[in-house]
DNA sequence: AACATAAGGACAACCGATTGCGCAGTAGAG
DNA sequence: CTCTACTGCGCAATCGGTTGTCCTTATGTT
């Protein structure tokens, strides 16, 4: 089974063979690089699609010094709701990868252990990485940098001269803040995940930005950072809602969807009794009633942009260090 | 940059000419194989550690007709709280395939469009492949099949001489089904999800041998499959609620989780008014009270038997045609 | 001491592509 | 009609490894 497998492999020689050319002339007639005739041009392209011949990417690698692969840095320790956001992401990045003929190899980076890949990126197996994440103190890239292979980040960094690509959390949280301060909310209080994920320092930066504008007062005992349960979300929301909180920001989907589930078991009414806005929408919070006030994030974008820019760089076009994709602000019932 | 990236790459040849030796002196010192002096070997040995030497994989594939790499298709169409399930499936995957120096290669099939797995398969970027879940209607299956590459199937399928790794799920749901019959229930209900996934039906039938075993009856009124969003639980429950249930048999954690969310909103409360068993068990559940009764599978170990026996298969060792692995019975107050 | 044998290592072909160089043939210019 | 220039294509080196073959020593046997 192995061997019939390997047997019906094409190899360019045996396309020269078949034409009575040279592998110069079919490798040149493939690439279109070089001097070819065009009528030899067209019977080897007509040839290879009819037997279906795909020049070998190991040994086109080889002799390129390519490999064809960019790593994708998995989260792996990503919370459960976080998953479907790096999975959109990593699609976008397939589907770019794919247009240039690149596929994705997984690196994996659980508790931030980068031995897979310092494996991979040492024994040369990729082009260049795209991280699809960052921490505060993020392992992976000093380690990216020393090695000196082409990376690009998805998400902030404080590490100096990161391509970064990230949504504009600071400026999405502080916009949708000031909104709702305009329609009148005074008291706040936030729920936030891990403060240890850039984005989640961003969101609460841009959160307390615009509060401070505004000149709205807000306390640490209304910031609940570090929800990584459901019991850490029910009870910063039980001690919002002692505190006299007119609106629950919660840092992303799987928090503020925790926190519906609480409020609904207590018969707290959403806008009534509360309101309550969301950081991150996802299929999550999208059926529930009444509708959420959230921002929204493309993640397939992330991935793409992330994989268009690290090409660029790989191809020494001049990438910016730094892109910030757009977001959108969806006021919904939640926040009436 | 990139340059420099490039330039400090060892290569057999430096070391050979370092060392005074030849390049396949070098290749056999590393290999083993071949006849070589043990003091050579030695001094190469000593030397490629402290130069940090890694012989290029695709150099090295290229000689050997391998590429190091397998792929690994991801179950992109996949529910959200089905993910976890699937990466860590994957990590034992990527543990597996690390310890033989093989990486992984992402291959996406989504919503059964498999072009990007033909592509990776046709251009011969991996050894094998894993397919991480079957569906009944599985394009990619006889795709595999007629393309020879090696691959293992994770769960079960129809087609014929498919080398399947599975946890044996109709034996647990039907342990589980006994239990409780045992137990007096005699009254279920089956809320499922989607019919199209070999597990879900394969889930359901050995949860109806136990009762037809056990001579309990059931309706197709109680049995509610393709439960896809929580509307179509909450709706499931309300049915199977007012046809009189005992207990309501969850396909899975996803399931269980908005089932266990609908009976407290409608403050039905559990094991007392109502039981509860789920045929997955995941975090979604594990931090629940009261504590449910459910089946646990390792998905990990799933990942690794499947590398592992795709390994043999690419080393030509004879392989079971099916795998089935154990599960563990959990009964918690859910039942009592 | 003579010879068979085995061990250690070098050489070169090979995996399947790309690419610089050079040669033959044709066409256009003077 | 010759000279130049260009076109189309083949040859061979190269990428970084593996491996079969052969040559040179060292070892052991009688």
């Amino acid at each position: 089974m192995c061997n019939e497998y390997i047997e019906d492999k094409v190899t360019i020689e045996d396309v020269a063979n078949a034409l009575g050319i040279s592998k110069s002339t079919v490798s040149r007639a493939i690439s279109g690089k070089g001097r070819i005739g065009k009528e030899t041009r067209e019977r080897v392209l007509s040839y290879i699609k009819e037997h279906n011949y795909k020049p070998n990417p190991i040994a086109k690698g080889l002799s390129e010094s390519k490999t064809y692969n960019i790593c994708w840095v998995d989260p792996g320790d990503s919370s459960m709701t976080a998953l479907p956001f790096f999975q959109r992401c990593m699609a976008g990045v397939v589907d770019a990868a794919s247009a240039e003929n690149y596929d994705i190899l997984m690196g994996v980076v659980y508790d931030d252990n980068i031995s897979h890949l310092k494996r991979i990126v040492s024994n040369h197996k990729v082009d260049g990485v795209i991280l699809g994440r960052t921490l505060i103190n993020d392992e992976s890239i000093p380690y990216l940098i020393e090695s000196k292979v082409p990376f690009v980040a998805i998400g902030s960094t404080d590490y100096k001269d990161v391509v970064q690509i990230d949504n504009d959390h600071f400026k999405a949280c502080n916009e949708l803040t000031s909104i709702l301060i305009m329609k009148g909310i005074k008291k706040f209080a936030l729920i936030g995940g891990d403060s240890n994920h850039v984005v989640n320092r961003t969101r609460r930066e841009g959160f307390l930005h615009a509060l401070k504008e505004q000149k709205i007062d807000i306390t640490d005992d209304d910031i609940f950072m570090n929800c990584l349960s459901d019991e850490d979300v029910e009870r910063a929301t039980d001690t919002a809602l002692r505190n006299g909180a007119e609106c629950l920001m919660c840092m992303d989907d799987g928090i503020c969807s925790a926190t519906i589930a609480k409020l609904k078991r207590d018969e707290v009414s959403i806008p009534e009794d509360i309101k309550i806005a969301s950081f991150y929408n996802s299929e999550l919070l999208s059926n529930n009633q009444p509708t959420i006030t959230a921002l929204q994030y493309d993640p397939k974008e992330l991935g793409i942009n992330a994989c268009k820019t690290l090409f660029d760089i790989l191809n020494g076009i001049e990438v910016e260090q730094k892109v910030m994709l757009s977001y959108e602000v969806q006021l919904k019932s939640s926040t009436q």
